[in-house]
DNA sequence: TGACAATGAATGAACGTTCATTCATTGTCC
DNA sequence: GGACAATGAATGAACGTTCATTCATTGTCA
């Protein structure tokens, strides 16, 4: 009846991860304790010490996963079909259904921890250099730069606004009520991008209707 | 040959929430230990608690400074001259020249607080929403605005786009390595300011000189 | 039976908070 | 002025609690 897993060492530690965000995105990461993390994921609190070696570990992990999550998103957003497109899809990456908010409230206090850890930094910074590259690059090769609708801004100046104004909508969100729902965080977050997107390129001589 | 205070009691209770704030920025509000704060304030543990309640009390004390200190900027701001001098007043309000860094990594830590405390959640909620109404209203009385080059924005469209970006910026900051000074921090919030500013107000037929 | 997964009570360090105690300063009386 | 009383700011050891971590024990399959 129960499906038997390939490699049930990955799906513990995924289990594991997935309580993990949920008690850190609600308590934080160092007011979130083992015995809730092990509650949350319904397991013994010595048993995550068979998978992590400490907490550290835990948030180390965390924090990859949230690497390789941002790099799905960017490959996402480049198989979009329209530059526009593929701004919609970064800026409502964190909307996710299932517990909204949670994204959000992880992401600031992951740079929260970054601004004393230097590990986290580092990965952070990566994380962040790697995909303003990757909007370069889709800015660059966009029809919208090469019709010149650019104002005058290289396509990286162009990425790092963007990149500046969805943290900032980030931070917002995490002073949204619980309630809101995920399709509302979405809609607040499609407005702005669209605002921007009209600003940086929308050409120049052309009303914004869309 | 001394001074005599006037308010000895408000002179400790600022020596207490200066140390406060560093201990903060430097560990974050939960890994900061009251030891740490009175060891930091170069005073003893126990007179912290003639000054304060309890930490969760040095921590609104501290969310309330922040509150008035943005007030005050909100009200340089609008003593500038120009639309674009108020907004790199607001842009550039946190790179004080002693603790560089600081004051970020406590705006981020404040929102991460927020987003699980409720009360923390709604001043911050208060602080943002004063000085978003704020700006609005500089925009609204701009000759920018005035002019029509407002790309169809409604001037609190504006404001939240400007408020998303500094906020973006703020976090960002938080990434730079711990040496770069206050002068340097300047120098790039300045940089994206003039970017967003040529993007929001630069009239559509006008080159962007400035 | 043996190998490994899983448990959760036990441990000790660290934390927020308290409070008995100290002592420089100020006030009072002769 | 000098002796003594009163004050309350300041201290830091001690307390109860929480937490990350360990490990002896139990459960589970092949």
């Amino acid at each position: 009846m129960s499906q038997i897993p390939l490699e049930p060492v990955l799906d513990r530690r995924m289990q594991i991860l997935e309580a993990a965000i949920v008690c850190f995105a609600k308590h934080g990461f160092h007011q979130a304790s083992m015995h809730d993390i092990s509650a949350e994921a319904g397991i013994s609190v010595g048993l995550i010490y068979r998978y992590f070696a400490n907490k550290e570990a835990v948030i180390s992990a965390m924090a990859d996963r949230h690497k390789k999550e941002i790099h799905d998103v960017l490959e996402r957003a480049r198989q979009a079909l329209s530059l526009r497109e593929s701004l919609e899809i970064l800026f409502t990456a964190h909307c996710c259904e299932k517990a909204p908010k949670v994204q959000s409230a992880f992401v600031v206090d992951l740079y929260a921890e970054a601004s004393r850890n230097p590990q986290i930094a580092d990965l952070v910074r990566d994380v962040l250099q790697t995909s303003m590259d990757g909007v370069t690059d889709l800015i660059a090769r966009s029809p919208e730069a090469k019709n010149g609708a650019t104002h005058g801004l290289e396509p990286h100046e162009m990425a790092e606004l963007i990149f500046a104004v969805a943290r900032g909508m980030l931070m917002r969100d995490v002073l949204q009520p619980q309630e809101m729902t995920a399709a509302e965080r979405r809609a607040r977050q499609l407005e702005v991008t669209r605002r921007l997107w009209s600003l940086l390129f929308k050409h120049e001589h052309e009303p914004a209707f869309a």
